[in-house]
DNA sequence: ATTATCTATAGATCTATAGATAATGC
DNA sequence: ATTATCTATAGATCTATAGATAATGC
């Protein structure tokens, strides 16, 4: 649904060859990643940028107008491997009773796996100009539908309390932040606890909000 | 314990007079706040800083040694602020049945006023120098340290079921984090809540989690 | 001929300091 | 004399482009 191809169309280019603009571009993505990681958005240089990506400066802005350009690619390409991960894990979470646990696990480890990504969200999504920022904050809105379906089929099949819509998509997005929680709160939390500690203790939290139903394990939390 | 004096010693000044030094800093550190929440802290010059805050450029640097120091001075303030703002809300909380409700929506309060403020920390601690980036979280640490006590109060007065400490500690993260999250999420959430839905719908997605005792409003989530 | 790439640099900043000036207190 | 403040600018970047060169395909 968003190509490479498709996003190409929002970034001006004054390359012709299409294959060519989706091929230079991955290369230069690649490259300002792992610097935008590395030392932020400002701090990067657009000749560091070029020269990691093994273009010339002038190449690089033949695929790009300005060095914004090259953050939103980056984001938008954050968000599609996120959405991939995330579609991916959520249907590998087989159902069931524990089916909720299982996708908390799913996705948690996709967070954990892009760590470094999401803290770069966080951190320079300010900095796009706000027709694109626009666009990276409705990514991040569809990665938190895939959530909220997934709630809601889990609530339709009975291993879930119902609760009404707005609820259902607040607690959408807690669960999404919580994953994103342990990027940006990892300075402190991975000192206490290793991923699996999280997990485990972040089931445990939800679970015990959710199981409501009287039984041997009353007082779960 | 924190007083600005304390603070003062972490950034080196060419000005003698101490009480001088806390006056010219609280000027800095208002103009810097509005600009870096206005444009972020690289889009903002020490110029700007200076002319915003009534002082001259090279004034500016007798109370300060680099650009970061004036980040660091904002956040250490914001921080200051923040601890107040929780620790006052959290007595205001009267305690009994609803208590952790009254603490939940106070603290939200509390959020919800230093929405921008909360944002900058955000955005812009990666940007600090390491030795005072490391003091930036860990006073992130101490304003989640005085949520757990809390719960550990309510916990301890039967308000709250018990859990184990690693539990709680997260619980306290998670709290902390989802008044956070109406920062961070708000070009989302407030679009569709005001901060009194907000409040309501996270208190009954906590409360539902909590409350586990069997009772007239089973499955209350 | 057209398309893609490169080198060299214009032009615009921006931080941080040096050195001059004003204010304060002995 | 000492302390605080200011003006003016050195020095170091950095983005983005102009114009030259190389590669490709008719």
């Amino acid at each position: 649904m968003r190509s490479p191809a498709k996003r190409t169309r929002d970034v001006q280019t004054q390359v012709k060859n299409p294959d060519l603009v989706d091929r230079r571009r991955r290369q230069i993505v690649d490259a300002a990643v792992q610097l935008f990681i590395d030392k932020g958005f400002h701090r990067t240089t657009t000749r560091e940028i070029a020269r990691t990506a093994g273009v010339s400066i002038g190449s690089l802005y033949e695929y790009v107008r300005k060095k914004e350009d090259v953050l939103y690619l980056v984001c938008d390409a954050i968000h599609e491997e996120m959405e991939r991960g995330v579609t991916e894990a959520l249907n590998r979470a087989s159902g069931g009773k524990d089916a909720l646990a299982e996708v908390l696990r799913e996705y948690f480890m996709v967070c954990h796996r892009m760590s470094d990504h999401i803290l770069l969200i966080y951190q320079e999504t300010r900095t796009l100009p706000s027709q694109w920022r626009k666009r990276v904050l409705e990514n991040e809105v569809r990665i938190t539908g895939i959530f909220m379906e997934v709630l809601a089929r889990l609530s339709a099949a009975g291993d879930l309390p119902r609760m009404d819509p707005s609820l259902m998509e607040l607690a959408a997005h807690n669960l999404t932040v919580m994953g994103h929680m342990w990027t940006f709160r990892r300075w402190f939390l991975a000192r206490h606890y290793s991923i699996e500690d999280y997990i485990n203790l972040q089931t445990r939290f939800i679970l015990g909000l959710i199981d409501n139903n009287p039984g041997p394990k009353d007082r779960a939390l």
